[in-house]
DNA sequence: AGTTACGTTTACGTTAACGTAATGCGGAAG
DNA sequence: CTTCCGCATTACGTTAACGTAAACGTAACT
């Protein structure tokens, strides 16, 4: 039934084209974030919307932009971070300058986080030969107990 | 000529053996964290110096406590988890449970940021395609542009 | 007119991991 | 005795990324 709640068309319908505007709705339901967020991310830069009268109006771009800030986060970057990043990755002027300043901030991002799988990689390899000897002492205890 | 404090007998001098104590001081300045760090840490029952009088006595367990809080940290756990971790890692009581739930729980980290890690290298090749792209795009744009 | 549903702004609350005073105590040095 | 450490306790401050009301504005049903 999908009652297309008044405010976003689909498409078609209206004397504009297919230009996709959504509501602050559907971009929290799309990208399973909260409306608090997006305003949050507006708040510090990363999203632009228009305005229609005073609700958010969000188009293909502002999508794009999301996806971003939201790969940021599971990369562990500050949304800080993801604004530069952001900022550097758009469109507009982006003079090679920028971009090896991109590519840079990305590979250290990404030298850290080698590091610390390698980190990890070596604790659980520890923690493996430990499971062996505990075992083993645990089977040991439990078998020859009848001293004392 | 090192003073030797006072407090803390770096070995014998005292009846006892070498029991190996150190101040809050050593083990800011070995350890490469602050005071307050080593207080806070306390506070949230990471570790546990004895007292002298009203200072402060860590021994050579702390130590080793204080190295696996900061591998954690290194691995991106938070204080909570590191004490868990460490409450299961230690001497104490550990039947094979805790030990299967604390190698589980690294897995999972482990998992995380294998999962991170390749996100991050995805986004790196992207990029450097992107690169690629630029500064083609650049020399062409400073090489042939003749017309209009 | 009344009620729902959704949107907006304003603003205080929350967690993590300390930083940063402010203030006080007990021992060593002068 | 006074001064200077080094350490201790108490407690408020800070950053990040939202959560959680509170209070109000429309538009659409009923």
């Amino acid at each position: 039934m999908k009652k297309v709640t008044g405010k976003a068309r689909s498409t078609a319908d209206d004397a504009q084209a297919a230009v996709e505007r959504y509501t602050i709705r559907d971009l929290a339901k799309d990208f399973a974030v909260t409306t608090r967020a997006l305003r949050f991310y507006e708040e510090r830069g990363l999203l632009r919307p228009q305005r229609k009268g005073q609700s958010r109006v969000y188009s293909a771009a502002d999508r794009v932009r999301l996806t971003l800030v939201l790969r940021g986060k599971r990369l562990g970057f500050t949304l800080d971070e993801s604004a530069e990043l952001i900022a550097m990755y758009d469109p507009s002027g982006n003079n090679e300058g920028q971009l090896q300043a991109l590519i840079n901030k990305i590979q250290e991002k990404h030298q850290r986080i080698v590091a610390q799988k390698s980190e990890i990689e070596l604790m659980l390899s520890d923690l493996k030969e430990w499971e062996q000897r505990s075992r083993k002492a645990l089977r040991e205890l439990s078998r020859g107990n009848k001293q004392s």
